[in-house]
Formats: structure tokens, sequence, C-alpha cells
DNA sequence: AAAACTCTCTACCAAATGGTAGAGAGAAGG
DNA sequence: CCTTCTCTCTACCATTTGGTAGAGAGTTTT
């Protein structure tokens, strides 16, 4: 088998890990570059400036994130397994790449001026999820309410479950991969409880 | 009046505002210095080190909180209505002082070695959060669930409604005063939703 | 074989960073 | 009046930082 991986994708790679995990002040080339076994002019050689290499390492999380996200909403699954579907999506992503996770929590800091690269990305997916919501409201399936901010209070609560290990500490949630799945299946009924329609608010058409 | 402010408190302050916007590693002592109108070794002088006063400002930090949330919580609300109350004060937060939680962004970061020394400080506060829910839902004013992952929920799910600024601005969320209402609405019944308990679900006692 | 291109390196550099040493000014206390 | 203490300053310093300039080696193209 053949295991080379060019170079550029080998720094965009460790780029991605060291912003996501440490955040992009807290991470310098020469760190990275001997990470890589490499010099830091290596990886200026491909991105032009510091600033250059986390733009491309959001354009690529960005990507892997939407093509995730797209995967899982084509399924045509309805209501809240849909909800839930994405939910073990994003636990799994916290499981596997928890630096892709830790990226987006550095990009979306508040004031930050990258945020609009992802935003724009990014863009597209969250319209979709919004016309989701609307779509299972209107026939019944989730309980009404404002669709863009029932999809901030969902990113928040099922991202930072999903991947605040420090408050999980504090709050005395061990970091298992036992309590893990604990987790994501509490979190699901938390969920189904704020979503599941009341019988009500039947059907409109 | 008298204005006054002793060098070390304002030090403190600006180190609070500036480690809760910029994070630890993009604030220098140089610039929080010149900010200050003083010289970097006035700060060296009330902190023998960065990391020193970052230790304090997380202890400071945690102190208000901690006050802020013990205050809130000794007014004998019970089941949603304290949680309700607990949430309007966390808005208010965000409001006034959105560089505190933006400290507490900061330290909760995946990794942080200072994590420690928050949750040192909440932790009481903590468990006296999580006996709260364990009563309450005794009594049958809330859902009955794992009071530590539903701890969990709340604070993911408050906090990022309350200050995930860019998030919301990728969803389309402007982030005006008249907006910010609405979202706090929006969240409270969200809460309601999933915190009520069912009616077969009585009080046990 | 010469020229051009791709990639990684050595050699530097100016600026910024956290931190040390200690002077000086003013107030407080003997 | 002298000493001591409190506070802020100037003067430095070693290290780290992002970045420039360009050499050198190998490969591809002409």
């Amino acid at each position: 088998m053949n295991n080379f991986v060019p170079t550029r994708q080998r720094v965009l790679d460790a780029a991605l890990s060291a912003f996501g995990t440490d955040g992009y002040s807290a991470t310098s080339l020469d760190a990275l570059a001997a990470q890589l076994g490499v010099r830091k002019q290596t990886i200026l050689y491909y991105f032009p400036s510091k600033q250059a290499l986390f733009d491309s390492v959001i354009d690529a999380a960005a990507q892997d994130l939407v093509e995730l996200f797209e995967q899982e909403a084509s399924r045509g699954l309805t209501g809240i397994d849909q909800v839930e579907a994405i939910v073990r999506r994003i636990f799994r992503l916290a499981v596997n790449r928890p630096e892709l996770l830790g990226l987006v929590r550095e990009v979306t800091r508040p004031g930050s001026i990258t945020a609009g690269r992802l935003s724009a990305h990014v863009g597209p997916t969250v319209d979709r999820a919004r016309r989701f919501l609307e779509r299972e409201m209107n026939a019944g399936r989730l309980r009404r309410s404002d669709p863009s901010m029932l999809l901030l209070s969902l990113y928040s609560t099922v991202v930072g479950v999903a991947s605040e290990l420090e408050v999980q500490r504090a709050m005395g949630i061990p970091p298992s991969r036992r309590a893990t799945v604990v987790r994501r299946s509490e979190l699901t009924r938390f969920l189904r409880a704020a979503l599941a329609p009341t019988d009500a608010s039947a059907a409109v058409q």
C-alpha cells in the first residue's frame, strides 16, 4: 500500500489539529513545522502567511462539515428521527475528530474576524436545516417555534454536550467512552421532550 | 464623588476584558498596559507573571459568577420558574458583561490547564444546582432525568444561546437588543417544553 | 544538455513577548 | 531629618514570532 501524503495536505491536517486544539494565537509555525519534521519555510512555501494557512484550514474544515451534514440529511428521515441522526453524527465527530469541533469553537469566538469565512461555506447548509425544521413543523412532526432560534438552541445544546469536556468534568461526568453513550442518549431524551409536538398543534395541512 | 480605582483593580478589570475577549495567548502585557496608560512593569509589580494574572482574573470572575448565581438561587423559587430566573440572569450577564462569559469560554477550552481552577471555585455551586434539580424532580416539578446530564444540557443551551454571537449571525439572527429578548423568550419556551414533567411522572412523595 | 520548475533547505531579520534589575519619587513613620 | 515602604518608571535582555531572500537538489520540459 502507498501511504504517501503530499506535504501540503500534511500541513493542512496538522494545522487543523493545532488550531482546533490550541487556538490560532497559541499555535506557532515553528512548532507546527517541528511536529511535521519540516522547516517553517516549507509551510510558508505552500501558504504565504499564517493567516492564509488558517483560512485554508477553515475552508477544508467547512467542506468536511458540510459534506458530513449533507450526507446525513440525504437519507429521507423526518422529524425527530432526522434530528437524532444528526446528533449521532456530531457525537461521532466529537469522538473521532474533536479538533474539528474545536476549530469551530475557535472560529466562532465572539468578535472573530474569520467567522464570516466559515459561515459563507456553511450558509446553504444552515438554510437547508432551517427549511427542514419549518417543513417538519408544518407537517406537525415537530413542535412549532421560530426555526432560526430553534436551530440556535439545537446547535448550542448538541455541540456543547458533545464537546464541552471541561464543563463535563466540572459537573462530575467522566470522559469515558461509556459515559459518552449515556450522554448522547440523555441528550436525545432531552431533545425529544423539547421537540415533540403537542397534541394541540396537529398538522396544519 | 470619588472615582478612584486602585491600580491593581484596574489591571484586573482590563485583564478580564482582554482575556475574555481575545483569549490568553492573544493578549499581551504590553497591550494591556498601554490600554491602562501604564507600563508593563506596573502590571508585573502586582502580578508576578502573566499566568499569575490570569489565575487572579479567573478567581475574580469565579467569585462574581458564584455570587450572582447564589443570589439568584436564594429567592425560594421552584421548578421551571427558578430555571427561568437563572436564564434571565445569564442573559443580562451576556448583555452587560459579555467578557465574563467569554472568559468562561476561554477557560473551559478542551484540554485547558486552568479549567480546574475555575471548577474548584464553582464546584459547590454546581453541586447546589444539581441538588436543586434532584429535589424538583422528586417533587414532580421537573421531568425526571439524570441531574448531571440535565445540568450539562442546560448549561450548553443557555450559555450558547446567550453568547454565541457569531453562530447567531450565521443563522441570520441579528445582534440587536430586540432580538435578544426574542431569543430569550424562545429559549424559555424550548426549556419549558424540555423540562415540564409529563402527567405520568407525578410527584413521588 | 540546457533550461525551467518544484520543493525544501540555510541564513537572516525586525518586531514583539514575558520577564529581570534597579532607579526615583512620594508618602508614612521613627 | 532620616529611614522605610509603596508604587511606577527606565533600561535591558533572551527568546520567540512571522516573514524575506535566496541557495541547492532533484525532476520535468525543451
